[in-house]
DNA sequence: CCGTCATTTCGATCGTCATCAATACGATAA
DNA sequence: TTATCGTATTGATGACGATCGAAATGACGG
């Protein structure tokens, strides 16, 4: 029912609900969380991080959306920090980066 | 450096990255986040949730924005379950839900 | 070097969002 | 009830985002 976590502490001591957020601090993490506010950007997240790791070429498939849509969002989720891109041959791979997801969720709560 | 976080476990098991996100709860996180992906959303979170409480007739000066606009804001935050509203005679004070980011929290890591 | 295939970028369109002034609503005090 | 003050809603406008087809880029294999 209950489970125990270890988490590195928020390099900037900066949370939504206990400490003061910088301007700059704001802006950050509000970019982070538009990139992350999406039904099609969640499900390539959900994906991608569930099975570990992911071939772009499957993903028009899986979210019911043209290829260049799926880069589009993709782009948005690499820039954010979110995925990481890695060239395999012609194919693009992507996995989560779990240390930013546990840097948002550090913000937030 | 390091903490222990005694945390709930996600009532319906879906995790972002560690299993299958249904359809609706996609759309469910990515409605939240959406709520939460704004500077002015999040000085406001920020504000109320450091100060225990806060009332709106503060907010316009303290984020540099109309009357109305803080009001629309103030509105997307209430209906996504991230701020509680009361009213206390003329003015409205406003908390946040903090077991409301806990769940957030919980879905994304 | 070509040709092919995977992916990205471009350009256009359409819908949604942020913002504000004006107005309406609601609560209180006179 | 009426006046007043705080807040919400409306209506309009400009900015931004999602989407897709088409064209460009990049990575191989021959």
């Amino acid at each position: 029912m209950f489970r125990m976590i270890a988490r590195m502490e928020n390099p900037h001591s900066e949370q939504l609900t206990s400490s003061m957020l910088s301007e700059a601090a704001g802006e950050e993490l509000a970019g982070v969380l538009k990139a992350l506010a999406h039904p099609v950007r969640l499900k390539l997240v959900n994906i991608i991080g569930t099975a570990g790791e992911g071939c772009a070429c499957d993903f028009p498939a899986a979210v019911g959306k043209t290829q260049a849509t799926v880069s589009h969002h993709l782009k948005q989720l690499v820039e954010a920090g979110i995925l990481q891109r890695e060239q395999r041959g012609k194919w693009a791979w992507f996995q989560v980066d779990q240390d930013r997801l546990a840097e948002i969720c550090s913000m937030i709560c």
